[in-house]
RNA sequence: GUGACUGUAGCUCAGCUGGUAGAGCCCUGGACUGUGACUCCGGUGGUCGCGGGUUCGAACCCCGUCAGUCACCCCA
């Protein structure tokens, strides 16, 4: 029988990584909730228009990335390339955005076919938050500041880089996209291939060249900034001097440009340097046109996504994960005769009862001793307790520190209560 | 979608210019050990990613295919 694998690019996340999944959420989850935003959950699978409409009909998520088939009845499908467009129709579906603000946060997979590599899955989860109704340039500065807020309880702030940039309306845009390609026209002979190929199809995109000599002919080229309306960099300054109050360090990116439609005025983006290639960790930024351009009534909003797998990268490389958080489990029952079994279960059942935090796992399938003690020393345990007979047929109980230490006591079963506490941290 | 490198036991890898596979770890039985760890002896486990081709003979050469890794493109 042939074996059956997992589809290319798309990940098993297994038992010793989801402990750092499981931690990475809880902070995300803690941190959110302190800031107010609330969780909304939607579907995986959504009509393929929804995101033509939104992301736009000639990015590259759209024409080459996203999973798309048709449903029986023969509607075209594709399967979420990203949460904003969807959380926007979810929260508009259900009335949620009209004449009213609203904090939202979701996460979960996302899907594009793209080729992997470090730090970038067909299968990827994404962490988003959403803030709908908010004009102002508050809103904004208080997703930056909760994505930062992010980072300092996770431990990543010092390889972390804030990078933002007003792109402006999407007239501006619009206007600027014209006088850019009519600019590289006149430098064709200056360009490289892909240069020339974006020229006309996205030339913002050239602006992301890395080829050194068109970077030199982009040095002539005129800048987004002259084209930004007044409104624009109002709302732009404001933002910046509340990122100075806040002390939020950023640094102007003047080349920092979405690749989806929807954004307008001020993007940002946190990048680091340890991932390889792959360097961005989160982008967002306002999308004030996206609801009324999906069939909802005009309603500004802002928000950030951060690519789950990327920051599991950086927790992994820069062992940032506390040793707590790695334990599965806190205490080992080992079963010293078949005989005892039956106590074990009990034991461990009660000291649940009595210590809800600690995970007490009992050793089950038989086997001696030695094996056991083996097998509760590679568990991860700091505490094993062994019950063993004692001449007089009744029970007794063996402490052992699951450490260099070989700290050991010999107790009564009715001393566990007390004796627990002198041997593991137990934290309510 | 493009490119480079890689694909041998559960894991990490050897395998010289082609002659039908090996080690360590893990697991397991035993010795030793004041119930894991060190040492010693034994054991389980691979149609060498898959499919073709060249050859008397291929893990090793050729073609294709699938998968992995990294980079490009783009993005989180």
């Amino acid at each position: 029988m042939e074996k059956l694998q997992a589809i290319r690019g798309m990940n098993d996340i297994l038992p010793e990584q989801s402990l750092t999944w499981q931690y990475l959420e809880s902070i995300f989850q803690k941190v959110v909730a302190g800031y107010g935003y609330q969780e909304i959950r939607f579907p995986v699978l959504e009509q393929t228009q929804l995101f033509k409409r939104s992301i736009g009909e000639v990015t590259d998520i759209v024409e080459k990335e996203m999973y798309t088939f048709d449903d029986r009845n023969g509607d075209s499908l594709s399967l979420r390339p990203e949460g904003t467009a969807v959380c926007v129709r979810a929260a508009d579906q259900h009335g949620l955005l009209y004449n009213q603000q609203q904090r939202l946060w979701y996460h979960g997979p996302m899907f594009r076919h793209e080729r992997p590599q470090k730090g970038r899955y067909r299968q990827f989860h994404q962490f988003g938050v959403e803030a709908f109704g908010m004009a102002g340039p508050d809103i904004d500065a208080e997703i930056i500041e909760l994505s930062k807020e992010l980072w300092r309880q996770l431990g990543l702030t010092d390889y972390l880089t804030l990078e933002i940039n007003n792109i402006g309306s999407a007239a501006d845009r619009k206007t600027y996209a014209a006088a850019l390609s009519a600019f590289l026209e006149t430098r064709k002979e200056s360009l490289d291939e892909d240069a020339i190929r974006r020229m006309h199809t996205n030339p913002m995109r050239v602006l992301d060249s890395k080829n050194p000599t068109v970077q030199q002919v982009l040095a002539g080229a005129p800048q987004l900034s002259a084209y930004v309306g007044e409104e624009s960099h109002e709302h732009y300054q404001k933002l910046t001097s509340l990122l100075d109050v806040l002390g939020i360090a950023y640094k102007e990116n003047g080349r920092l440009v979405r690749g989806l439609d929807y954004y307008n005025n001020c993007v940002f983006e946190w990048t680091t340097d340890i991932l390889g290639a792959q360097s961005a960790v989160c982008g967002g930024g306002r999308y004030d046109g996206l609801v009324e351009q999906l069939g909802g009534k005009p309603t500004v909003a802002a928000g950030f996504a951060i690519g789950e797998e990327r920051i599991v990268l950086m927790l992994d490389e820069l062992n940032k994960v506390p040793a707590q958080a790695l334990r599965p489990i806190d205490i080992y029952v080992v079963v010293s005769t078949q005989n005892l079994s039956a106590q074990g279960l009990e034991l461990a059942t009660e000291i649940r009862k009595s210590h809800p935090s600690l995970g007490v796992l009992c050793h089950c399938g038989g086997g001696k001793p030695a094996s056991q003690m083996k097998r509760a020393f590679a568990s991860g345990a700091q505490l094993a307790i062994i019950l063993e007979e004692t001449d007089s047929a009744s029970t007794q109980l063996k402490l052992r520190m699951l450490d260099d230490s070989n700290r050991s006591e010999i107790i009564d079963v009715d001393q566990i209560g007390s004796k627990l506490e002198e041997f593991i941290v137990i934290s309510r």
